[in-house]
RNA sequence: GCUGGGGUGGCGGAAUAGGUAGACGCACAGGACUUAAAAUCCUGUGUCCCUUGUGGACGUGCGGGUUCGAUUCCCGCCCUCAGCACCA
């Protein structure tokens, strides 16, 4: 054994090892239970951020630790290679996708190898590659004869300059992201995916999940789905035969209805474009422009509209109402037609003021309904949008807001004009991406036969080996003939295939259930083998999937179970959204800009405190923020550089005790050199003993100095402790218990060549369960001691250990410190056995010296006994 | 605006079926070792007060309440972070 710790060595020696001999290859084992240990996996951007480093070192420890009871894990990683970093690097670099894309996953599994991530490698996976992304197109086509994927017009963001179209991040603000022109929206057919379908049952999932997933990863589902109860009413346009159908929740409101507005893509008015003035039609398109303008978040349009001249009927008041044009009313939400209520509703009340419509009152406080009754008119300084009691409406005046929803919505139906109704918030799930780096949609369009199915035989539709990337125009696969072109597969004519590809959450909606099978060639996976594996026991990723990945692939999983491929309705029992990794930040105001840290002088007063920062070549004041790292804020650090520099088993250990998983965690470099401090720690003690502990009794020996038996203590109260953390989903927690135990043992003075046999038990026993319970942190470091301590060189998975168990007489202290209160405050502290009873515990604190002083003279009304915590004299 | 988190030393954070607040680490200060430095080891470190003790008071965002006892439970505020947002 060397003097001095080696991370670098001992790193690299133990990586090669576990590689060579396939350590961490799973394969089915009946006798065994399974653990599937999943992380979400990265884009191949080419580098490895701190955010991967500590999602990885997060899951990576719950592996082993899973391992290390016994389980058979299942811990694989792959790569969401699909998008369009891969396809911008081909428009600016003129490098080939795919190649830029394996060249950047070579690299980081390279990464992941040096943080000596537990991965099994053999079931690596890339969406990018055909044999993954022809099941993309296998569930796209199971889809579509399920009746779940569908074709329909749709807006995308389309730049005029740039000739393509963009995501909405691409196009935040309104502008173009590359030109700065303004983006405007354009109608193209698109492929769905019926997510609506199971929009309930995506909701009512979740009561299978609660308690395993983080509550606000579901609040946010819950309101991305966003479930609304009501009705649907009808009114009857006047001398038509057609109807105007409106969503409301407020039924129990239709007598304050003043108008009907509708979205300016309403098929009234289309239907109806010959009785509306040339002006009014000019107007609801400058409305419909205006709509469509994109928005930042926080930015409200003032209310605009137009009367089209058009009336409806409310059926239940039979009062003629004007229709409008509103621009607040939008198409794709209820039935994009809403009843305007202004006394009951803040933005009908706000169109109304704006148009100078009628406002009426029909809903009041229940203290005021006398008073509401005789008035005609009332003037409201603002919408009451709360329930009360019915008032101005007829038959139902004096009803209770919530019976007369109800018994409306009875009433409209049985009159056949309206229906109790849902509505979500959630839409179907559009998948179209006019790009070139996806997985191509399975269809060629026939001009006699319309859009056909690829068969399934001919999977994949392989996407040709380069394109003309000049980022404008269409597609680039638009441009490709040889893939465009394509004989129509029922009628053999000319056809023409689908020239977009699939959204990249296909991709990751389902990934995980091939590492299960990767090979299989005929199916995603054999749902056998799914059997075995899913559902996943811990999920590990980042919040910003809380909705749209998490919800995507909850629904894939519902789909699948419909096609019989999984047994199950949610796919992941455990969720853990770990923080995000920031870093300090120096801005200075002065050059309106950031700057790196050693262009910055911090002074910090007598704790440390920072009370000054200045840039040091002008002496400018400079504002220190912790922010997301980024390099632009200069306040980023590259995970390799920080391998190099203190080893992968420090940075992990810093990654998981720094911060709790949930947490923001900023890095900062001193708090690493604790984790090298540790490390140092417990080699040095190592190296001192480990020669001696080759003599130490295998069984346990009768008797223990005083020292020993602490240290004994101390190590099975630390197993018991670290076990419970772990149990509870901490991690940072057991580090800290690991330094106790560590400290402990430096404690426990005695020289290793005069050990007694029950020193070196106890010195063994300590050393044994602080490697093992380590080894989920730090499992280079820990691999080399173990192969030290046991002589053998199979590795600490081959050889069978298994994490410690507390034994509860050791774990048991002998003599507690029971503090004594008077009158809830902390007096004195008494020594007691554990045993002791309620009775000896007030016994003990009532002769106690110092709680003689208080209660001298005193009289006692009670005394609390908390058995084994504390004593409470109260007195009087 | 709606929804959901969160406010504990100089910092990251421990501790909640109500029971010793501040574990562990960082930073800082002092000491040992050293020719010196680094490393290492030891000691101290919530605030304030005094008669410097095995002392006292205060202290978990603020104000109330329940309780022998509240960081933990209840009521009302303040601040902050995140997600969503003209959703009818």
């Amino acid at each position: 054994m060397e003097e001095k710790y080696s991370a670098q060595k001992i790193e690299k020696k133990w990586q090669n090892r576990w590689a060579a001999k396939g350590i961490f290859e799973t394969r089915i084992d009946q006798t065994k239970e399974k653990f599937y240990c999943l992380e979400m996996l990265p884009y191949p951007s080419g580098r490895l951020h701190m955010g991967h480093v500590r999602n990885y070192s997060i899951g990576d420890a719950l592996s082993w630790y899973k391992r290390l009871q016994g389980l058979n894990v299942l811990h694989p990683i792959g790569w969401d290679s699909f998008g369009q970093p891969a396809e911008q690097a081909a428009i600016q670099k003129g490098v080939n996708p795919r190649d830029w894309t394996e060249d950047n996953i070579n690299q980081m599994r390279e990464q992941l190898r040096r943080l000596g991530i537990s991965y099994d490698w053999s079931r690596e996976i890339a969406a990018h590659r055909p044999e993954f992304y022809k099941f993309d197109q296998w569930f796209f086509l199971k889809m579509l004869e399920m009746g779940l994927a569908y074709r329909k017009d749709s807006q995308v963001n389309w730049c005029p300059k740039c000739e393509t179209t963009l995501s909405n991040e691409q196009a935040s603000g309104g502008v173009c992201w590359r030109c700065g022109t303004r983006v405007e929206k354009q109608t193209r057919q698109q492929w769905f995916l019926r997510i609506t379908d199971y929009a309930e049952e995506l909701l009512g999932g979740m009561n299978q999940i609660e308690g395993g997933w983080p509550e606000r990863v579901l609040t946010m589902q819950k309101n991305w789905i966003g479930r609304s109860e009501g009705a649907f009413i009808d009114f009857a346009v006047t001398h038509t035969d057609q109807k105007v159908r409106v969503f409301t929740t407020r039924i129990d409101t239709i007598y304050g209805a003043n108008a009907i507005v509708v979205a300016p893509e309403h098929p009234v008015i289309e239907n109806n474009l010959d009785d509306l003035a040339p002006e009014v039609i000019a107007r609801i398109q400058e409305i419909q422009m205006e709509q469509a303008q994109p928005t930042d978040y926080g930015e409200e349009i003032a209310k605009d509209g137009v009367d089209t001249g058009l009336k409806a009927v409310n059926p239940f008041s039979s009062e003629e109402l004007p229709v409008w044009v509103g621009n607040y009313v939008m198409i794709d939400y209820g039935t994009g037609a809403v009843m305007s209520v202004p006394a009951h509703d803040e933005r009908d009340f706000e169109f109304a003021k704006k148009f100078g419509l009628p406002i009426r009152q029909v809903i009041s406080e229940p203290h005021l309904v006398h008073e509401h009754q005789q008035m005609q008119a009332l003037a409201l300084e603002e919408a009451f949008t709360e329930e009360g009691i019915l008032v101005h409406s007829d038959y139902w005046n004096g009803k209770k807001s919530r019976d007369a929803k109800r018994e409306m919505a009875q009433f409209a139906e049985k009159h056949d004009f309206g229906d109790s109704a849902v509505t979500y918030r959630l839409r179907d799930w559009g998948i179209s991406r006019q790009r070139f780096w996806g997985a191509p949609i399975p269809i060629i369009y026939c001009e006699t036969c319309g859009a056909v199915p690829v068969p399934f035989e001919e999977l994949p539709v392989e996407l040709p080996e380069s394109a003309p990337f000049t980022g404008v125009g269409e597609s680039p696969l638009a441009k490709v003939p040889d893939f465009v072109n394509a004989p129509c597969p029922q009628c053999g004519g000319a056809g023409q295939r689908e020239t977009d590809t699939m959204d990249t959450f296909v991709d990751s909606a389902w990934y995980y259930f091939r590492y299960l099978d990767p090979d299989n060639r005929m199916m995603p996976f054999d749902p056998e083998v799914a059997g075995y594996w899913t559902p996943v026991e811990q999920y590990i990723g980042g919040v910003d999937h809380a909705v749209m990945h998490l919800l995507y692939t909850r629904f894939w999983t519902k789909v699948m179970r419909d096609m019989g491929l999984v047994k199950f309705d949610e796919p992941v029992k455990n969720l853990l959204t770990q923080g995000m990794v920031v870093g300090e930040s120096y801005y200075s105001e002065e050059h309106a800009g950031y700057v790196p840290q050693d262009e910055v002088r911090i002074e910090r007063d007598e704790k440390g405190k920072i009370t000054k920062a200045n840039l040091k070549s002008d002496n400018s004041p400079i504002k220190v923020a912790v922010e997301k790292m980024s390099k632009s804020k200069f306040n980023g650090v590259d995970p390799d550089d920080m391998v190099l520099e203190y080893g992968a088993d420090a940075v992990r250990i810093f990654a998981l005790f720094a911060a709790p998983v949930e947490n923001e965690l900023v890095w900062m470099e001193t708090g690493i050199d604790g984790a090298v401090r540790f490390l140092q720690r417990v080699y040095r003690y190592f190296y001192r003993w480990h020669e001696h502990l080759q003599n130490a009794p295998s069984s346990e020996p009768d008797e223990f100095s005083e020292g020993a038996r602490k240290l004994r203590q101390k190590t099975h109260q630390t197993i018991k402790r670290i076990t419970e953390n772990f149990e509870s989903g901490q991690f940072n927690t057991p580090v800290a218990g690991l330094m106790e135990l560590s400290n402990a043992m430096g404690d426990f003075k005695i020289e290793p060549s005069e050990a007694e046999t029950g020193d070196l038990f106890a010195v063994r026993e300590a050393v044994e369960s602080l490697i093992l319970m380590l080894t989920p942190y730090a499992p280079h470091i820990c691999e080399e001691l173990w192969e030290i301590l046991t002589g053998s060189e199979e590795g600490i998975l081959t050889s069978n250990a298994r994490f410690p168990v507390a034994d509860p007489d050791w774990a048991r202290a002998d003599e507690l410190e029971i503090p004594v209160q008077v009158n809830g405050k902390l007096r004195s502290r008494v020594k007691a056995s554990p045993d002791a009873t309620n009775g000896e515990l007030e016994e003990l604190a009532l002769a106690d010296e110092k709680i003689r002083e208080y209660t001298d003279g005193k009289q006692i009304v009670k005394v609390i006994v908390v058995p084994k915590r504390l004593v409470n004299v109260v007195i009087k």
